[in-house]
Formats: C-alpha cells, structure tokens, sequence
DNA sequence: TAAATATTCAAGTATTCAATTGAATACTAT
DNA sequence: ATAGTATTCAATTGAATACTTGAATATTTA
C-alpha cells in the first residue's frame, strides 16, 4: 500500500468523526451519553430536541461507532463507546474557547450574571469542603469523583437539611454547560451555606 | 441570560469547530501548519490539492480562527492559531483509532507491510541512540524534541556518513500518517544502519 | 503604467446534511 | 392476533458544503 493511500484513507476516516461531532446536537447527546446509559426518550426531553431527530442523529453517531447500544425490551440504551471520547470533547471545549472571543466572552459573562462563585480543584487544596454532585443519581452511580456526594439538583430542598453549615459546599455536574450546579449553589446561598461551583471537571469511573 | 441561551450558544461554537476539521482536506493542512508557518503554494504541494481548493479550505480554517495569517510581500503564510489545535487533533487521531476496526487495521497493516520497526519513548528508556528528525529545516527550526538532530528525509543520502552505525538510530516525521521516516528507516536499514521509527510523537516548541 | 507572482473571490454544479412528517419495525402483554 | 410502547426508517424539502473554472485583487519590480 503507498504511502499517499494510507494517509489518504486515514484522514477520511479521521475527518469523519470530527465530522459527526460537527452539530451541537450530536455533541449534546455524546456529553449526555458521556455521563451514563440512557434512553432515546431521556435523550430527546433533555436535550429539548424533537424525538425522530434525537432518533437520527443517535443513528449518525452509532454509525460512526461514537455510541453503542443495548436494547432492554422495548427500550434502547445509549451509551458512550470509548474513553477517549469524552476526552476529546473535553479538549475541543479548551480549543473553542482558547480561539472564539465569542464562546470566552458568553461564558465568562454568563458566569458573572449567574453571580455563582467557581473555585478550582488547585484553589480546593488547602480547604476543607464537602463536595456534592448534583446530576441524577445513575449519573452518579456511572460515575463521580471519590469524594462527592450525590444530591440530584431536583432533590435539592429535602437533603440540604443534611449539609454543614459551617463547610464550604462544592457542587459539580455535568461540565461547564451544566447549569444545574449554578442553580443549586443559588439556592444554598440564599439560605445562609457558603456554596461555590468547581470549576474544572474531571470525571473518572468509580471503582 | 438563561442557561438554555448559553447551552444553546455554546453547543453551537464548539460544535462548528469541529465541523471545521470535519474534511480531511482541512485536518490535513491543519497538521501541515503546525509544524511551522507555510505558504498557500507549499500547502497545497505537499498536500497535492488544487490550489484554489487550498486555498478555500485555508478560508474556512481562517475565518474559524484555526489558523492565522501573515503577509510578506506577495506570500501569506498560514500558521496555527492555539497550541492546543495539535493537541486535540491528536486526541481525535487517538479516537478514530480506538472506534475505528478499519483505520486501526489499515494502519497496522500499512506498518507491517512497510517492514519498519517502530519504537516507544517508554521502550528508549534505556537504550543508547540517536534520534533524528527527518522533516524540512524550517519544520524543524520551529519545534523539535531537544534531543533529536535533523536530517531531512531528501538530505539523506548526503547525511547518513554523519551517523555512528554503532548505535540505534531513532527517525521521527511529523506524525503517524507522516511518510518521511518509514522511508529513511527503510534506506538506512538497507545500508546496515540499525534504524527504526519513532512510534508516538509528542512535540515540543524548541526553547 | 505594465508585468510578474501569489492569492483570494465569485459563480455554477453536484453532493451532502438536517429537520419534519409519516410509515414501518421491535418487543411485550393480553 | 392485536394493542401498547418505544424506536427506527424512508422520503421530501431546503440549506449547507465542496470542487472547479475563471475573474479579481494584492504586492513588488522594472
């Protein structure tokens, strides 16, 4: 085989998944799917997308080995096909806001309206917090940060009772444009907790 | 702004830039720039693309802030925008291997086929060598592994005396679907050289 | 001012993509 | 066999993309 084929065929197929994250719907669904197993139905009503496109490009990104599937009954499960996806998405999330003043500006500006302070996981070295997941609990259980745990933003009012006061509360979920973490730390700075959001998110599988 | 707003914004953005390296043409020349500033004419040569096709794939890198331009005389050398851009293509390289049974086979097979023995940085630990980059000096000149000396790959034939036939002779190229060293591997090992190709390359900015 | 060199732009054509609508399929329970 | 639930497929329409051809533009030199 020449040289010129090989490289030929490689960036095809190269460009071809760069290709089938190139919709924000198909990159919605992958984060989505990034954090646990879910439904076409779960897909569609969280994305706020239609059900035969949600349907559609599930099938694009299936057909380029993006997601895999696992039907339980009538029921369909997405799931992300490799580790190394949620990584890329990761790095293209840095690159998009490293180049468009755009995506920097409206974060950042969403970030300062939201009045939600964020900390680092570095700024968290030398404090003593609780950490407090706030995705749904199979999100949770697919996946959390060893030291978090699970408070779904929807159960918010009957287990705040349970947090300390006196701790500083780190909330964390999705990624950056997850705003259930925002929403939460709102609420518990209104009643008196000092709450903040972490900033950057590392999510790893628990043991 | 609502959170929805931004999601919606944000998705958009991030998603565009990946459309942008969605054309194998476009990762391409992507890869090309950043190993060092390139006109459109050297571009679209090394690449073998038409030159205005070269140059519409350069528009759309440029207007996505992909890449940056800067004249000099009649020449417009195109460069990469963000240090982070070779650092996500590589991610998407890694991915497409990991979900792609057909890019994964067709470039082992295209090794295997070669005859060229590759190497690890982990397995040159500790071994004695000689690493050698076999790209053009302007290439070279703009980032190189400290270590590594340059012998381009159409310099070859006047350079090899230089090297000691006692010691394992390490050629890197610009990336794995890069030509260069498998073709200088392959001389230097006809002429009783022990030499082989550098297998994962990380490059660095020289100091 | 004209020529040379390099590059970009515009338009046409063909192809691919995205959303919607509606039909078809898969599976279980009755 | 039929109904219910969930999902996928197919076709249509309109938008977006890619390549080519040829014109236009940018810059320097003479």
């Amino acid at each position: 085989m020449k040289s010129i084929h090989l490289k030929e065929i490689s960036f095809s197929i190269i460009a071809n998944i760069a290709k089938g994250i190139g919709h924000p719907h198909r990159l919605e669904l992958l984060e989505l799917v990034s954090q646990g197993s879910k439904s076409v139905e779960a897909l569609a009503k969280e994305a706020r997308m239609s059900f035969a496109n949600t349907s559609q490009h599930l099938q694009r990104l299936k057909q380029l080995k993006l997601v895999t599937t696992k039907r339980q009954f009538t029921t369909v499960y997405y799931s992300i096909a490799d580790a190394s996806i949620p990584l890329l998405i990761k790095m293209l999330h840095q690159t998009a806001f490293n180049l468009s003043a755009d995506f920097k500006h409206t974060l950042l500006a969403y970030q300062k309206e939201a009045k939600v302070k964020t900390i680092t996981m570095d700024e968290l070295a030398s404090k003593d917090y609780l950490m407090i997941d706030v995705r749904p609990t199979e999100e949770y259980q697919f996946g959390h940060r060893a030291e978090a745990i699970n408070i779904p933003h929807t159960k918010l009012s009957s287990s705040m009772n349970k947090l300390d006061k006196q701790k500083l509360i780190v909330a964390y979920c999705r990624g950056e444009l997850c705003s259930y973490a925002d929403k939460v730390v709102e609420v518990l700075t209104k009643v008196g907790y000092n709450a903040v959001r972490l900033k950057d998110i590392i999510m790893t599988k628990s043991a």
